[in-house]
DNA sequence: CTTAAGATTGACAATCATTTTCAACCCAGG
DNA sequence: CCTGGGTTGAAAATGATTGTCAATCTTAAG
C-alpha cells in the first residue's frame, strides 16, 4: 500500500499532473474497500464522508489508477465496470456464481502457460487477458438442483 | 445452416412467438455474414436491401438468437456487443489485436480441462466461460516494435 | 376466405453508464 | 503572492441498448 502511493504519486508527477486533496481521498477509500467495487459503490462511500467530491472526479481518477498500474479495471457483466487494487495481489481470474453473484478468484500456472503456447502458435504477442468462468458456486448449487427437479 | 434455422423455428413454436418477414431476413443476413459483427453493423447490411426494418427490431432478433443458441453474445472491449453464429462452429476462444482489431479463434482442450479442475476445486458449477487474450497479432507486432525502438 | 386475439414492428423516447464541457478553482513554481 | 495550467463539480452530451405504443401482421379458428 506505501508502494502504490508511491507508484500514483510517481505517475501523477511524470505525467505533469497534480496532486490534489480529490485523487488523495478517492485512493484511501479505494485502498481501504474491498474489491470489484463498481465506480458508484466507491462514490456512495466517499460520499459519505466526502460530500463535495463530484461523480466525474471519482470516474475519471480511477482511470488513471488504472492508467499507472495500481488498479484493474474488470467487467463481469452487469453493464458497469469495476475496479481492484493490484497491491498484494497476483494476477489472478475469476469465477462469478450466476445465482449469489459471489466472485471467486484463483489462478492457475497451467491455464497462464497453455494462453502463452496458444498465443505463440498464432505468432501473438499477449498484453494481457481476461478470463472469467460463470456457473453456481457451492452454496446456489443445492438449491437450484431441488428447484429444478 | 438448414438446422440452425430448424432450431430457430421451434424455438419460435415452442415460445408462442410468431414467424415474420423480418426475422427471416435477419436470420439470412446473419448466417450470411461474417462472424463478430455488432448489431450495428448487421443493422447495417440489412438496410441496404430491406430499409423498412427498424434498428430496435434487429436488437430484439438477436436476443432472439443468442436466447435459442443459434448466436453466442460477445464483449471485446468496444463497447458493443457482437454476436457469432454457432452452427458449425465448436466453443472456442479469442485472441484480440489491440494494434488493428484482429479477431483470431482458438479451442484449447488443455484449459478447458484445467479450467473444470479449478472449478471443482471450489466447489463450482460451470454454466459458461469466456478467455480473451488481448496482444498484438503477427502483423502489428513488427510495427510496435520499431516504433518503440 | 374472414375474423379476432395476440404477437410484432418501427419510430422515438427513455435509460444507464460513462464522458465531455466549461467556468470557477486549486497547485506548483517562480 | 502570482500566474499558467491542470482539476473540479454540475450539468449537458454521448452511445449503446431498451421501453413505449399505436399501427400492422400472423395465425388459428370459424
Ligand atoms: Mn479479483
Ligand atoms: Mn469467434
Ligand atoms: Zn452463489
Ligand atoms: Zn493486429
Amino acid at each position: 500500500m506505501p508502494a502504490t502511493r508511491k507508484i500514483f504519486r510517481e505517475f501523477i508527477a511524470r505525467k505533469g499532473l497534480k496532486s490534489t486533496q480529490q485523487r488523495e481521498i478517492i485512493l484511501d477509500e479505494f485502498l481501504r474497500s474491498g474489491s470489484h467495487l463498481s465506480t458508484e459503490e466507491l462514490y456512495l462511500r466517499i460520499r459519505a464522508k466526502h460530500p463535495h467530491i463530484g461523480y466525474a472526479t471519482v470516474y475519471r481518477t480511477l482511470k488513471l489508477f488504472a492508467e499507472c498500474g495500481i488498479a484493474e479495471p474488470r467487467h463481469f457483466g452487469d453493464g458497469q465496470t469495476r475496479y481492484e487494487s493490484t497491491h498484494a495481489q497476483e494476477h489472478h481470474d475469476h469465477l462469478i456464481c450466476t445465482g449469489c453473484g459471489a466472485i471467486l478468484e484463483f489462478e492457475d500456472p497451467g491455464i497462464e502457460q497453455l494462453q502463452e503456447q496458444v498465443a505463440a502458435q498464432h505468432g501473438f504477442h499477449i498484453e494481457r487477458h481476461r478470463l472469467e468462468i460463470y456457473g453456481l458456486c457451492n452454496k446456489c448449487l443445492p438449491s437450484r438442483t431441488e428447484a429444478a427437479q
